[in-house]
DNA sequence: ATCAAGTAATTTGATTATCAAACAATGTGG
DNA sequence: CCACATTGTTTGATAATCAAATTACTTGAT
């Protein structure tokens, strides 16, 4: 097994790992909010890349899109998003946020930003601008 | 706002932003693999740390031992883990993949090491250790 | 212009995942 | 020894999920 391989699956399970932490912080986190995390994720979606289609919010979820009918449909029954039919292609249907559902996404944005901060702590000011480049480089890939 | 916030800011939504991709990543690849996302988050963890009591390993999933005696009784019926009562505490119950149990977390490992592969491709060696390191210091810190 | 094939969302029926609360068995600290 | 805490399971209810069928609409080829 050569070093290079070494090093990058010593990467590949600090991701994991780090994957798996976040995973759990969520799910014990979201509880406390009053939903689920599967709510919190569509929420979390939408705040941040706005309003878009079924299909490509349901990519993004990687769930099929008759899961996310039943799923949005509780959003709806909850005030935390909308449907709009789309005017281009009158197939699609677009989902959005209300008040609500931002200030929800808000709420649990500034827990992520906690935990962000708890995490950083201990970098000084270059390498967390070197953190943040990397992780742009990583989301940018996949 | 402070540039030292909107820095903040900005790793936090690029750490969710990984998260959410990894999510869907991970909920993709899974189906493929003949397994629900929360049975392979199991052997991930178990695979990833050695056999562990019920208690703990539902800490590190973020759900409660209810819900896990359900998923493990599932995993045991499928034949990828066992239960193995403690010595020291005979309230508690250890769970530990089997041979095929461990199959399955290298082959799913594999998936990700080609992902982690993808993802930094256009790293270089240096670049390489210092996101090795900056993964440590997040995980130890949280 | 028409029609076949493709795509978007929903519905349906079945299974899995989840929680909270109650329970049984075991450990612990006075 | 006994009150209290902890571990895992069970139970009853609800939410999440999929695959397959269905409906409505779009697109492309002829």
């Amino acid at each position: 097994m050569s070093a290079e391989y070494q090093l990058d699956q010593d990467i590949n399970h600090a991701i994991i790992e780090f994957y798996e932490r976040l995973s759990s912080w969520e799910q014990s986190v979201v509880r406390d909010q009053g939903a689920s995390l599967a709510q919190i994720h569509t929420v979390e979606i939408l705040g941040a890349n706005g309003a878009m289609r079924m299909k490509e919010l349901a990519d993004k979820l990687g769930i099929t899109t008759g899961t996310l009918t039943v799923q949005v449909d509780r959003l709806v029954k909850a005030g935390l998003v909308v449907r709009q039919s789309s005017v281009n292609d009158r197939r699609s249907v677009e989902v959005q946020l209300t008040e609500k559902g931002q200030q929800m996404f808000a709420e649990h944005d500034q827990l992520h930003l906690q935990l962000t901060r708890e995490m950083t702590a201990v970098f000084d000011d270059a390498e967390r601008q070197q953190l943040l480049r990397f992780l742009a480089r990583l989301n940018s890939t996949f």
